[in-house]
DNA sequence: CACTTGACCTGTCCGC
DNA sequence: TGCGGACAGGTCAAGT
């Protein structure tokens, strides 16, 4: 669930709270959560001060002191959840906050900084990781190597988009969207909602698609993503920020998890179907399946 | 090689 | 009320 704009907020409020902390000690109670050995942690991440909090997809980079880097993928589930000895979480209106008393049995990794306060990575299906990895070489990393461009750089323009597209012509869409090779950061929450504001069908093959509808979808990307970090990201289960607190997006959302209720712009009801094994809403009218429409023009021409 | 499916996990919800 | 199964959806690996 933590797409872009969730994993950006996180980090604002990382880099915010967590700058120049030195790092006491570390737990953690799944092995597959912080697979380094102990001789790494000690050497490189206790003792260790945080200099910067940066992102790269759906993945966090905290540069340490040691010249190794903290790379974190929340996956799912993932939260990383800052508490300073003197914040009492629940307090505050009740609908802010998702996270009771921390660590909870959630929790995968907690770290102690030197005064008291405390990061926890808390994942419910344990799908998320962190890793210790020398900062020289977190590029080097698999995932980085072949990630794509960063949609809110200036220059990811429409030809780019474009471009990275058409590697993938017979494909339908949205899958194509959701390939982190392809474009970096977008999930199924705003593959769907931009494929709305494009007026795309999620299963319109990429290689169909005019200029008009690439630049569409380029501003659209672009919209959803800005508007989703200006609204601290989309809380729909799990994603909370680095301080405990939800996210408005889904509030504005036009498409997702609103299966059943009416389009916000033609009023008819907008459906959920199975594309490429995920779930995807959309209005069948104003996204109009382009393949069905040429289908249906054919036959008028016949009769 | 392009594309699909399964695995990794746990919690929640739905139907019987 | 319990119980099985589907579903949630990011990414990698394996299969077609």
């Amino acid at each position: 669930m933590p797409e872009l704009p969730e994993v950006e907020t996180i980090r604002i409020g990382l880099a915010k709270l967590l700058l120049g902390k030195t790092i006491k000690s570390v737990t953690f109670d799944w092995q597959k959560s912080f697979p380094n050995d102990q001789t790494q942690v000690n050497k490189y991440l206790i003792g260790a001060s945080l200099k910067s909090v940066n992102r790269r997809a759906k993945v966090l980079i905290i540069e340490l002191s040691s010249h190794y880097s903290l790379v974190i993928h929340l996956k799912m589930t993932g939260q990383l959840v800052y508490k300073d000895k003197e914040v009492r979480f629940g307090a505050g209106h009740p609908s802010d906050s998702l996270i009771g008393h921390l660590p909870d049995k959630s929790t995968r990794v907690e770290i102690v900084f030197l005064g008291g306060s405390k990061l926890f990575f808390n994942d419910q299906r344990k799908f998320g990781w962190m890793r210790l990895v020398a900062s020289e070489l977190v590029m080097d990393m698999d995932f980085f190597k072949k990630v794509g461009p960063e949609p809110l750089q200036p220059s990811f323009t429409w030809q780019v988009l474009k471009q990275r597209l058409m590697r993938r012509k017979n494909s339908a869409l949205k899958p194509v969207l959701l390939d982190q090779s392809v474009i970096a950061g977008v999930g199924n929450i705003y593959a769907d909602e931009s494929l709305w504001a494009a007026r795309i069908n999620p299963l319109t093959k990429v290689g169909l698609l005019s200029d008009r509808k690439i630049k569409l979808l380029h501003q659209s990307l672009i919209n959803v993503l800005v508007l989703s970090i200006a609204k601290g990201g989309s809380t729909d289960k799990n994603y909370v920020n680095a301080e405990g607190k939800r996210g408005s997006y889904i509030d504005f959302a036009k498409v997702f998890r609103r299966d059943g209720l009416p389009c916000p712009r033609c009023g008819r009801e907008i459906v959920k179907i199975r594309v490429a094994g995920r779930g995807t809403h959309l209005c069948l009218f104003c996204q109009p399946d382009i393949k069905r429409k040429a289908f249906t023009k054919k036959i008028g021409t016949i009769n």
